[in-house]
DNA sequence: ACTTTTTACGAAAACGATTTAGTAAAGGCT
DNA sequence: AGCCTTTACTAAATCGTTTTCGTAAAAAGT
């Protein structure tokens, strides 16, 4: 069906381990004898068998990236970090390949790495539980964790600085004059969730401004959570000037809550996200968030991935990336 | 490092070949042998091969899910489409794998293609120009073109019915009492857009209102096309009671622009989406729009290559999968 | 007791590439 | 001429499976 090497060595008339060494730029080659092994390989459309290459070579210079596509906004982080990431492999001259995983077969990613599939693993924050990184650990197989800090110092990861993004977005909203900070925590994410209320709360402290309990609500990442948490914000006595969200879809409920009960933004109380997704420009106004740096983790973590390959012994590595506030509309002086 | 079939033989002092049929169901293996080979094989961890025994089948179980991720709005279709796709794939015993192209490389596919890493290609509408069908036809590579309906008669492809839905959307709001029902189109995508424009423009005959090309306008995605658009209805002496925008995020901008100039939704005006985005959850109130039967295409789109797979000499499929009308708050009876 | 069939295993080839070890032929040197 | 080096190639092993073919031993049939 496809054509092989040997295909071409029998139309040339050569044994197929020079055609083999013409192709891979070996010197032992008259410059003659390459360039018709080139020629004959292009003109026939010959590409080498990558189950043939990948057996002989060990590996297979392919980079897989897991994903659960049965959390919802996991695709925003996609589409966020997948362009840095395949140009990053491209210029190590590696693939990227998305894997599905599903709740049915836990031991897929497993498998695919025991079945040399890929050379390197790329774990997506909540995509995995314990023994996975265990086995991974165990087999010495090369992997990155993305988006969440894992205590383990066997454990490479790279993730946003949830802390300084909180401060500093913290810091902006005290920054235009406002003292009444309301600010959504998400419970279930525990790394990032501390890294971000301790930002918040320290960015209170240092600007001497004392915290109150009632302005932390939690939301998750369910439909109106968001807007229970507004209800409740409105209704204190003394409500907030502005509310920072801990992630920009719970500001887009945040938002519209907001406007539902006549409530204008930013004039009357300014809104701020968490995560720079799309989902920003489709408030009005637009919103203002903390974004995180998505291209360069997806840059990053194939870096570290390749690296880790190509020195499995090496000591884990920790890149925590620097988040950026992207000020929009939705944020503005208190009244 | 990997434990492989000759490891476990060796280990069991039998031939490898006997220790492969015990692993693969062979009837002249002993149950005594077969069981101690399994428990063995599941003590060592062992893990076939996938270079190995792709080489020696010729075929990998592998299907492979174009994807240009440059084009934004992608990854909703595919957080759509994926767990049907996914679900189907493991049910026939195969894998799906997402790459990616980019522009830089214009014959990744066919490189993946040739080198025989998949079985079969899902090419999803937008990403890919003729000359890569035109190869694929002349390589009888198995493929099924997603989201798009090609006129030639050799090309598989599974769509939703934008017809029925554009249809079936303005006959909705037709018997809600809406008369001037205004309309936005997306010029660049040819056949999806005449399929819908046609849509419109029958439903509104078949009801016995005349249409008016006043009502009709381009629209882009292209952030504020779709405010462009509705400032131009509002300004009409006689202005829509609906608007029906050609894709949910266009109407998202609808559904924003009408707010800012104090127009209410559904009261004074109504606004319907298409495609059934979780955008139309992020607008107040939410999106009534005509849903893509994401999970089905997934499902659909991978059981037709895996035919074509099992069968490359079978005649080109054409699959039109209906579409749903999702009913939420932003449409309501004109005033 | 003899042949025939069945059972349970092994030897070896094959898939397509890479790579090591070897070798004719040509050229250079004394 | 005789020896050494370089050049340009080939043979063959190898990666880990699958699969065809062959064959002892056991079982069954006469």
């Amino acid at each position: 069906m496809s054509v092989s090497i040997t295909d071409i060595a029998k139309h040339l008339k050569l044994s197929n381990s020079t055609v083999s060494k013409a192709l891979n730029g070996y010197s032992d080659v008259s410059d003659q004898t390459r360039e018709r092994v080139m020629q004959t390989a292009q003109d026939m459309g010959y590409q080498p068998s990558a189950a043939a290459r990948s057996l002989r070579r060990g590996r297979t210079d392919k980079i897989g990236l897991f994903l659960n596509t049965s959390i919802e906004y996991v695709v925003d982080y996609l589409s966020g970090m997948i362009p840095g990431a395949v140009m990053t492999a491209q210029s190590l001259e590696m693939n990227l390949l998305i894997h599905t995983i599903t709740d049915n077969d836990p031991q897929h990613l497993l498998k695919v790495c025991r079945a040399g599939e890929i050379d390197g693993v790329v774990l997506f924050s909540t995509h995995y539980d314990e023994r996975t990184i265990e086995a991974l650990i165990a087999d010495k197989f090369p992997f990155v964790v993305m988006g969440r800090a894992i205590s383990d110092p066997r454990v490479s990861y790279v993730v946003p600085d949830y802390y300084a993004g909180s401060y500093e977005g913290t810091q902006y909203l005290i920054e235009l004059g406002h003292t009444r900070i309301a600010f959504t925590t998400r419970p279930e994410l525990t790394t990032a969730n501390e890294a971000r209320l301790q930002g918040y709360l320290d960015a209170l402290t240092d600007a001497g401004i004392a915290h109150d309990d009632d302005l932390i609500a939690p939301t998750y990442l369910i439909e109106d959570s968001g807007t229970r948490a507004t209800e409740t914000f409105l209704r204190l006595q003394q409500p907030p000037t502005a509310i920072f969200a801990f992630h920009d879809l719970v500001a887009v409920n945040v938002i519209n809550t907001l406007h539902k009960q006549g409530v204008r933004i930013p004039e009357d109380i300014s809104v701020m996200g968490f995560d720079g997704l799309r989902a920003g420009f489709m408030t009005m106004p637009h919103m203002t968030t903390v974004a995180q740096p998505l291209a360069d983790i997806g840059e990053r973590v194939i870096k570290r991935v390749h690296e880790r390959i190509e020195n499995p012994d090496a000591e884990a590595t920790q890149d925590t990336l620097p988040v950026e506030l992207i000020i929009r509309g939705s944020t503005a002086p208190p009244k």
